[in-house]
DNA sequence: CCGAGGATCATCT
DNA sequence: GATGATCCTCGGT
């Protein structure tokens, strides 16, 4: 059963957990893909390291969208990141995808993230944009269409809250969440 | 195993 | 002109 948009309006926290256990869908005209979401971080309003947190621009416009609208961002330059907008619509919310346990097209994963070893086709939010084909060309669509979705997985796990990598402001916050003890984390 | 450094460019100052 | 919600490679231990 695809999540809706009662799942997503949720607030960004519980959503960010929630996510946890859940499948990621990709579809294309080359076949589909598909992995258990593993670990996410949070952004949220008032937060510093959120790409909101100073307004809207053209970058981050569909982070002010309706919750279950994909925002996906470019970069360093040759990376994307794919999040799903979450909470009341305008206040700039979203939670950042960062490692799937791939399930489904594996082989198209293969061939696109240029490797074999299944610890690497998903596993961080840059990689697995990469591995499921995604890019900014897929920045505002809606998760209730049938492109990108999130199907209702296995129910809530034993999850681990911790800080967020790879930023330098709001570091103390515990916004990072990820499936105790999966080999498909980014990082321990 | 681990850390340092480079790649590479859209966005914002 | 600097920076960044990253990843890969290389060299040292």
């Amino acid at each position: 059963m695809k999540l809706d948009k009662h799942f997503y309006a949720a607030p960004t926290l519980t959503v960010a957990r929630s996510l946890l256990g859940q499948v990621l869908v990709r579809r294309s005209p080359q076949g589909d893909r598909a992995g258990i979401i593993v670990e996410t971080e949070a952004y949220t309003k008032n937060d510093p390291a959120c790409h909101a947190s100073r307004g809207k621009t053209r970058r981050n416009a569909s982070m002010f969208g309706p919750a279950g609208t994909a925002y996906v961002y470019f970069i360093y330059g040759m990376h994307y990141c794919f999040n799903v907008v979450t909470a009341e619509e305008g206040i700039g919310e979203a939670v950042l995808i960062r490692a799937l346990e791939p399930i489904a097209g594996i082989s198209l994963m293969e061939e696109s993230r240029r490797t074999k070893d299944v610890k690497l086709l998903c596993s961080g939010p840059a990689r697995l944009c990469q591995a499921l084909d995604i890019t900014t060309i897929e920045d505002g669509i809606n998760l209730a269409g049938e492109t990108i979705y999130i199907l209702a997985g296995s129910q809530p796990k034993s999850s681990v809250a911790a800080a967020r990598i790879g930023i330098s402001a709001g570091q103390s916050l515990p916004y990072r969440f990820y499936l105790a003890d999966n080999k498909f984390i980014s990082k321990k």
